[in-house]
DNA sequence: GTGTTTAATAGGCTATAACTATGGAACGCT
DNA sequence: AGCGTTCCATAGTTATAGCCTATTAAACAC
């Protein structure tokens, strides 16, 4: 039984005739004879009385053009669904998004987005970059925003800008006045750094290194405001990025002036993974967020 | 969008895989990548995220996939409902009858029929020859009980029985005493007769003219009672069907000799007109009330 | 790395739905 | 009644398109 069977059936129950329904199907009228002789030979039925040249559904017939129609229908509507989904920049976007930038970045891109497309109904997922990798692979969220460069053969990305290192200092600390300074400077400093499991820890790990320097880490946190509450008491010094910057009575931001002392923030995808229109528009939207200048 | 397409699709969501899915469905995996393809490209969207050797839905899958199910569902459901129809003795069958036969002959095949089949939903309708024609080609009945032979070219028709004819005489007449008697014997009495559209009018008379009797007709009737009671009151005599015998204190039947004075009852269908079970039901079992004798 | 699994691609084959042309039956008209 | 017209079915042909096998490319497992 095939869906063009189903339509020149309906089209000879509606129009009386073969001919009228082979002219509005488009298509020859022998052709559409054969089709409907094929429906009638599968389901064992005559579906209508040739009688002279008046063609008249059967008692079969007529149980079956309802049915008949409403396939057709459901074909249609199925496919509209679908199309509608498609053309209109709505539904569901899950967005995955580490905290060492959720609460810096993602709230004006949000709200943007959100009001030029009020039927896109997003989803923020806040975890650390391994978690969220799990759920991007597992589909859970269609994009992920994290720190670059995302190692991963199965990950597609676009980065979004490059922010440098700052130091944080207590007010008071014999730096906090200079207008920038050297990793080196920061040596046998008291460090206090974020959990294993948050991936900036490991980035200011790496810069230090980088610059000869091994932390001395004193205290650990889940979040920056902890640090930088800690921080502000003198217990010691951190490192932060750029946007996670804020004004402070207690400490004192200073530029990390070393070369390559900065992090990536880019947006993950899963390759191969096919984007609806309102996810793709939010990763373009998150694009026209990037910084090309470093 | 075709119905293997459909199929392919919902195999794939539901394996996970393409290669099971080509499986389930007896067809070549490379088969079945293809209508896929071809069905994502007429929906305009990916169904599928091919994520190495994982398949998953697309979020237009998802929506989709019910979709497709319920459509499957329908077509199966349409496909039996029309299969039942023809599979089990039930459902509509409408009768048409003329007068004349309709007391006489239909109430024991029906109710035997009825017995046969408790599913069987009989409708009669009793009217005369030229009606009941109108209703045979206009679909409103599916077969008609009447007296042969039917000329017309687009009926089909079975005979059933024939039967003798019989002289309605007052028992007080000269011949009502006789075992059997001449049509020419009824040369010079008064007719009582059926109404001009009774075809079994026509027949009387034809039987008559055919003995070189032309019929002086003193009342018509729409029906044998009216005229038995007038025959019974010594109006005049008539000319009956043998079925229409009944035992009358004021009548006496006597049987007509003459070659060819018979009526012959059968039932006509629609040429070209197809019959479900049922109705096919029906008619045989009307047949196998038809006499071979005589 | 190597072997295995999986989906996509390529190319040939076949099945089938399309077409044109024609036949036959039914209906309308004169 | 004869004629032309209309309509569906049939016959034969063409073209589409779905299916197949063989192969490639990528991903996964060991």
């Amino acid at each position: 039984m095939e869906v063009h069977q189903l339509r020149y059936f309906c089209a000879v129950a509606e129009s009386g005739s073969f001919t009228r329904a082979a002219e509005r199907e488009q298509v020859a009228q022998p052709s559409l004879s054969q089709q409907i002789m094929k429906l009638e030979e599968e389901l064992g039925v005559r579906l209508f009385d040739r009688l002279g040249r008046t063609v008249r559904l059967t008692g079969s017939g007529q149980v079956f053009l309802p049915r008949a129609r409403a396939i057709l229908v459901e074909l249609k509507a199925a496919k509209d669904e679908v199309a509608e989904r498609q053309s209109s920049v709505s539904g569901p976007v899950s967005i995955g998004v580490i905290p060492t930038i959720a609460p810096y970045f993602l709230p004006l891109p949000m709200a943007l987005f959100s009001r030029k497309y009020p039927q896109a109904n997003m989803t923020v997922v806040e975890d650390v970059t391994a978690r969220l990798m799990d759920r991007l692979r597992a589909g859970q969220i269609d994009l992920a925003i994290l720190a670059m460069p995302m190692r991963g053969h199965d990950v597609e990305t676009f980065q979004l800008r490059t922010e440098r290192l700052f130091a944080l200092l207590p007010r008071a600390h014999r730096l906090a006045k200079k207008r920038k300074l050297q990793l080196k400077d920061l040596r046998d400093q008291p460090f206090l750094l974020l959990r294993e499991e948050h991936c900036f820890r490991d980035t200011a790990i790496e810069v230090c290194k980088r610059a000869r320097v091994t932390p001395h880490i004193v205290f650990e946190s889940g979040q920056f405001s902890s640090i930088m509450a800690m921080v502000g008491a003198g217990l010691g010094i951190s490192i932060v990025p750029e946007m996670a910057q804020e004004q402070r009575p207690d400490c004192s931001f200073v530029v990390v002036a070393d070369e390559r002392a900065s992090r990536t923030v880019g947006v993950a995808t899963l390759k191969g993974r096919y984007l609806s229109r309102v996810q793709r528009a939010f990763l373009s939207h998150l694009q026209s967020f990037a910084q090309k200048d470093n």
